[in-house]
DNA sequence: AATGAATGAGGTTTCATTCAT
DNA sequence: CATGAATGAAACCTCATTCAT
């Protein structure tokens, strides 16, 4: 359907402002889930919020199914940029599994919005013209392999104990995961410093070699 | 639109038939969010998979939010009811939390539609007419309350070190639904045996007293 | 997409109050196409003039385009029937090409909306999603046959010259269909009487046998 | 909204490269109505096609209404002028006729673009705000006419018999546009060298006087 | 002259809900 | 109890048109 005259398969380049518009029609939108639930979210309702018309948003998005997908892409590209940044302060594989998690937890409470909006979003199904991408099931697969890659380091290094990588990853996130599901399901049921400290403590004594005296 | 007035009496006590018309409408519902998902679960698709003409449904649901309702309250009771039962069997706190945590994933082996259901309901806010109720916010303090006497029983008895309750409950319950998340997600991307394997053995070594000699 | 259960590959008996809608949607949306033009031909413009509600229509069609089909349907079978029962008064084939041709005028005298409707429809394409049916290209090969079979007997009887079927058949509708297109166009920049009694005598005079003695 | 008060003065002699434009997007969205019919002929999707932005087709044209007038206009046009100029090589009325019949049918093989959009535009009325213009109705009479001056000036001559002028006028061209119909909706359905020849035959057998031997 | 971002009206469609049968 | 035709609001989307650059 799209012809693509130009060889790179790019279809155009956006402009800056054009961008910009993308930008801020993605984060309001993002607030408007967190704040009225992605079923009141409409188009309409997220154009008020933006103070722009209905239209723009089907000028620069192909459709709400795209805006969707960037929203998600967003979600989950913003925290794993600014964990990665945290992570490679770190020299050491244990201590950048620390950071992974603690900065997690960090971009968590500067954001509430996002989960927020992501624990509405999780489990949604694309449209079926669509073409059944999908989107959600491929989006832990990063982190997985990104906190696999620190564990092998880590066992490589003698840091951590001989632990399965892809399994013991699959677990860190999970527990992170599931600390954010209830904070987000209810801000004031969880104590998030606490949860934080003992997931830390949970996570670095499951890997610690068994001879390791010092607990963290 | 619900009226709370008369504690139980005045409602008319539901015949026989019609409980197990709700109940099969509530379990065809669920199967027909997993399958095509929530946003394209309406009541005529959910009255087609069932046999029944939309109307049946409006009979027996005062809307579709109270069904919305009833859906989550048995996606949150049945696997509570089943966990209850699995613990009961057991007598010492370390061996019910260790049967708390491989009965949530037990049953939902068997109950995948459930949890797909579930992850696509988590996040949903209720239709501003409904009156802001904070069901999804008091979903998991049953589960937090329970597994926190299992941890004080636990504590008194000297199975398990001095954890804080709350937190520790909080997180004991994070890392299974953290692993649910991502196995509701891509059923391929998870090796589910070592998971819950791999989750016990980071509950029970979390938990246990320093002294402790026998890991699990 | 659409689960056929019954073997008989029929959907759903239509009730009777069903088709009688259906009918009635159809010759309104006639009317209306040829009273505003298609453009203007909005469901809820339809539905106006129905006296009924936007969604009856699309509870009834699935789609415009599927009502539009219907339109089309409507359009071609009822000339069709009502210049078939002309013809089969008649015996002897040049007499039922004459009434051929009568009934095609008379129908239109008293049914200028349907083909006022019908010049505005013709060419459209259906949309891209329809899969590209051929509606439009095989509106025209029932009357072409059914034209040949005529003039084929004809030539047997000896009433007609041996023309070539398929072309002649294509012809003879050509001209009915032409007179019609500038009738729709401006009712009164043609004599549609003159017009008839001349089409009829330049057809059969067309086809009448070279030593042919009487004109008619 | 057309300003008819100043005959051709005031509304300035259009440019040389203006003129251009207008044909260039003319005759682009000809092709654009051929191609994906006129209810996908988008502004935006002609500009595309020209590869200019909407933009210019706006400062050309007071609005889409006004690029439809003028596509039809140059689609009754150009045959008209291509049929003309075959009709002034002939002198004697007889073979004026035929070589009208015949020009039409070489024009129409050379551009079927024209005509497929040409039969998707028949019928379109105007939208209410452009006042009502009767082009559509007013589309024949030049033909009519032309005609039935060559038929007038062939009774005059003997070589034509005492038909009359409007109604055979009417009847000829409606050979040739329901012709040209089906051709349209379906090339392959139609032997187009064929029925010109019958066409040309039964046109000119029937004007012919009754004494004529010479049959073409 | 030309661009393309923005608008806003209007179209089709879906869907929870109601109600006569 | 059940049906399914009907409603009407609201959603997404398209598109002609405008206008600052």
């Amino acid at each position: 359907m799209r012809s693509v005259i130009q060889p790179d398969s790019q279809k155009r380049r956006p402009t800056f402002i054009e961008e910009a518009r993308r930008r801020q029609i993605v984060q309001t939108a993002i607030r408007t889930i967190a704040t009225r639930g992605f079923s009141q979210a409409s188009l309409a309702e997220i154009a008020r919020k933006a103070g722009i018309s209905k239209g723009v948003i089907s000028y620069h998005f192909d459709g709400k199914e795209a805006l969707v997908e960037e929203i998600l892409a967003s979600l989950l590209r913003e925290p794993a940029d600014f964990v990665k940044a945290r992570v490679d302060r770190e020299n050491r594989p244990l201590a950048q599994l620390r950071a992974y998690v603690e900065a997690n937890f960090e971009f968590m409470r500067t954001h509430r919005d996002h989960y927020v909006a992501l624990v509405d979003l999780w489990g949604r199904r694309p449209d079926a013209a669509s073409g059944g991408n999908r989107f959600d099931a491929d989006a832990y697969e990063p982190s997985r392999h990104y906190l696999a890659r620190i564990l092998e380091s880590g066992i490589e290094q003698g840091e951590i104990r001989d632990v399965p990588l892809r399994t013991t990853a699959s677990l860190i996130q999970a527990a992170i995961d599931g600390v954010m599901l209830q904070w987000v399901l209810d801000e004031d049921a969880l104590d998030l410093d606490a949860a934080i400290s003992e997931v830390t403590d949970m996570i670095t004594g499951h890997v610690r070699p068994f001879n390791s005296e010092a607990a963290s």
